[in-house]
DNA sequence: CCTTCTAGGCAAGGGGCCTGACTAGAATGG
DNA sequence: CCATTCTAGTCAGGCCCCTTGCCTAGAAGG
């Protein structure tokens, strides 16, 4: 849309600031007078920017008074999405960051595929803002080349498959990026505190995890990286058995679905559970070599410093962290990402 | 050194041929003959391009006779060394990709740390070409800080504590970049089959892996990503242990040293090694999430069968391949990598 | 010695940026 | 009411780097 460098520094000016005359953006962008007002001729005429109408004070020997200029008003909201068992939140964003509307829906427990995609249109019907794109966050392993949730065999699967693109398809304009939570998660963790490689380790009625290396979430091929269900690991006795089946033996998944039963499990913390993700955080170790490893997730946080024990005693220690961030998370990445892209998308090819 | 795009190009297009009048160039590159000939004088000046001397045929109405122009002879050369138990091979190689020189030198068994250092600077001291830089391939987990090798507890460790960089740092001007023998390998395969996501599992007296993702080989954050002597898996009688634990329980580690007996192994081929080795590849496909994963070393290729029956039984199955590279694997990514590199360093910053 | 034909160079032009100088224009104070 | 004050915005000129179009260089064959 715009190819300019100079037309993407005064854009990503007027992103960072709400309004600003020719002037201020010379200043801001380092670039001069004359090139700055001949950019702001052209955005304005290709429509990505226009004139607020607002001037500067003027006054006392104050001078000439300016025209503030500002992003046009229709270059577009994104739309970021978080699908939990817990329900359904969407979130509107302008290109300036802004949170501009939100919706939830709740989910009945267990969650039903219908219920889910129906809670999912309800929250985002709820406003209607023309969408340039979504980023939606399911809490379960997500295709990344079609955007569908995928169960695993005997894998925890809390939403069903439901297929995000197509629900919110109709209702946003551009593409619909779909991913699993902890991977935003871990998104919204490299953003907060920029380390270059690191794990995020979310346990909680699913078991999660993401990758974070050379500075960016790794998704794998299928998008199926970090679903740890079958890693082997050492379950009770001192036995080999993937790492959900830990759960099984220990009586710790809710009967009738494949989520973890999480109020039991921090009734009991049984010992065996420490040691099984125990081995999950050497396989980390081992394969990824992280600086430290981020523990989430309602029974992840308090089992912490068991975890942190744990892992000392292994011959390649790694540091254990609680999440920097803590409020909704995924969200958090999700919505980074879709301002991200957002602005990437306004400024164009 | 050279900052113009149009440089880069004209220099690029004399790496890919070895040499071009002023015409070609600005045809192959696309440029117009003005701007390619005041590139050409530009980079002569800077000492990066000669003049050949020699001249375009002319003939019957062949036109005016063009002056050849190639890379200056002193633009530098690279060196790619391999480092492994077997001896240590040094090959120098220019810019157009050609393997000017080699040497190769004998490391007593079992090798020596001073034995292998003495090697590597007999084998570099053969020629003496001036060398920009040095890339290294050694066959120990390598630091990607200090570019030192470095032992793991209780995991093969087979060339000793040398430090590639002091021995090299002498007789390179440049950076000497030292990493391990499998992430050489897994480049190399990288490039032959441009594939984005996947693994290399390295079986031979050492036990390696490399992994792949988004299109590069991910070192994690100490560069000791895949060394899994002590990924937990299925040991002999489903019992939980380190990978390398499998070989000590079954006899299979060379008595005196670290390393895994491959000869004795490849006699008895005992079903547990294929076990535990499919731990390993189920570990890769749950936290990595490989399109394939690629067998290679001196019993990995034998096994190749056995494993992929094993993994196939997974609740994750993933392709197992043999090495596409099988000649000098490490060295092949190393070279390639050098070759990269010294372009890239004579284009400049 | 002329013809043939391409390598190489020169001239002019254009895009996009700069600097420096000029003009626009609103509020204030006398 | 008009001069002053002061900055926003614009105009003019120039630089850099690229282009196209055209001209010259120059070797070999007829």
């Amino acid at each position: 849309m715009v190819r300019s460098l100079t037309d993407e520094q005064v854009l990503r000016a007027l992103m960072r600031h709400p309004r600003l005359t020719r002037a201020e953006l010379a200043t801001e962008t380092g670039i001069s007078k004359p090139t700055a007002g001949e950019s702001v001729r052209r955005l304005s005429e290709a429509g990505l920017v226009v004139d607020t109408g607002e001037r500067t004070p003027g006054g006392r020997g104050m001078g000439r008074v300016g025209s503030y200029y500002s992003l046009a008003p229709d270059v577009g909201t994104a739309l970021a999405v978080s699908i939990a068992p817990e329900g359904v939140v969407a979130e509107y964003i302008n290109a300036y960051g802004d949170s501009i509307a939100r919706a939830e829906a709740g989910v009945g427990r267990p969650a039903r595929p219908d219920d889910v995609a129906e809670a999912l249109g309800r929250a985002v019907a709820e406003f209607s803002f023309p969408v340039r794109f979504a980023v939606v966050s399911a809490a379960d392993p997500v295709d990344r080349h079609t955007g569908r949730l995928r169960q695993l065999p005997d894998a925890p699967f809390l939403l069903g498959e439901i297929d995000p693109v197509a629900v919110l398809g109709e209702r946003v304009d551009g593409p619909v990026l779909v991913d699993n939570d902890v991977n935003w998660a871990a998104e919204a963790e490299r953003k907060a505190a920029p380390l270059d490689d690191f794990a995020y380790v979310f346990l909680d009625e699913g078991l999660g995890c993401a990758i974070v290396s050379d500075g960016e979430v790794r998704r794998g091929h299928h998008g199926l990286s970090g679903e740890v269900a079958h890693l082997i690991t050492e379950g009770p006795g001192g036995r080999a058995m993937p790492l959900i089946e830990v759960f099984g033996e220990l009586g710790l998944r809710r009967p009738g679905t494949t989520a973890i039963d999480v109020e039991r499990l921090l009734d009991t913390r049984p010992p065996e559970v420490v040691t099984a993700v125990g081995g999950l955080i050497a396989a980390l170790a081992t394969l990824i070599d992280p600086e430290l490893v981020v523990i989430g997730g309602r029974w992840g946080t308090p089992l912490l410093g068991a975890l942190a024990d744990e892992t000392d005693q292994q011959p390649r220690p790694v540091r254990l962290q609680a999440a920097a961030v803590q409020q909704e998370p995924s969200l958090a990445g999700a919505r980074a990402e879709a301002l991200d892209r957002l602005r990437s998308q306004i400024i164009g090819p």
